[in-house]
DNA sequence: TTCCCTGCAAAGCATTTGCATCAAA
DNA sequence: TTTGATGCAAATGCTTTGCAGGGAA
């Protein structure tokens, strides 16, 4: 699911950096390192993961600042949040513009995107015709993925 | 947004009543309650509004068994539970076979339905070409309804 | 020195669980 | 008497907030 090429996590970071500037707020090495696992990352990580990846890196950053920084993210565009019904969020690099879906699966919990061009364009219609204007929009598939069909049936 | 007539949620209720004795279930003044407050309504509640509801009845039963009687309704079919990033969960009849999708305001909060009956074909076969065996979807479009447009432009 | 970010600990919330009580068979 | 549903209160888990301490300008 390589999304993102370590270089482009490094335009997202500059991109932060220079949101926080452009905000009158400092860019701290707490926030530096939270919105560099987040931004370089090509899963949909949450709080205790990069919490645990900061850990390993001897960059321990207290939650409470992890949850602030990722605020921040969110604010910046850069992060989006998602709530896939286990209990807890998940954050990933904002993909910019176009829009992209998840597949996850209820039984090993794997979350993948994919894109769909076409139900990209029928989305904002779609709501227009029922009064609203379209600002964002979510469509999950929960299923079951290959490998643990394959893992309960052969 | 009226979907079920008072006698439809009669039939719901029945419904759960044969679903409580099938299993075993006693069925219970606090469970026929709290089943009947969320089988006959138009509405996604939260627990709280449950809880209000039977309050204002003068039936108030007990925040627990008011959520384990929704984990009885979700296992029976007869609900679903959605999260629309409010911080709780909703609840709602469920529509039977054929799916529906939210639009949610991100002004007012409210929440509508719409069918869509392409989208329903699509979405089976797009998990599919990733390897997935669709066994749900979600499909939520955020954004302004009318009436909050007309309000905020005159 | 001043400002305010950080991190710990405590608080908040929705939800779940433990347990004594009580109703029904 | 036995079973198990109920409801209060406590516990849980994620997230937010309060506040003392510390680093940078």
């Amino acid at each position: 699911m390589a999304r993102l090429t370590s270089a482009e996590g490094e335009v997202l970071l500059d991109e932060f950096r220079r949101y926080l500037r452009d905000h009158g707020q400092p860019v701290t090495r707490p926030r530096d390192r939270v919105a560099r696992v987040v931004l370089r990352s090509d899963e949909h990580l949450s709080v205790e993961q990069i919490h645990q990846q900061l850990v390993q890196q001897g960059e321990a950053v207290g939650l409470a600042t992890i949850y602030r920084t990722l605020e921040l993210l969110e604010k910046s565009g850069l992060v989006r949040a998602h709530d896939f019904g286990q209990g807890f969020r998940r954050f990933e690099p904002n993909p910019g513009q176009g829009s992209h879906y998840h597949l996850i699966c209820l039984r090993c919990g794997r979350v993948e995107e994919f894109q769909h061009e076409r139900l990209e364009r029928m989305l904002p219609i779609i709501a227009d015709e029922h009064g609203y204007e379209a600002e964002r929009h979510r469509l999950e598939l929960y299923g079951t993925c290959r490998d643990c069909r394959r893992r309960a049936f052969g």
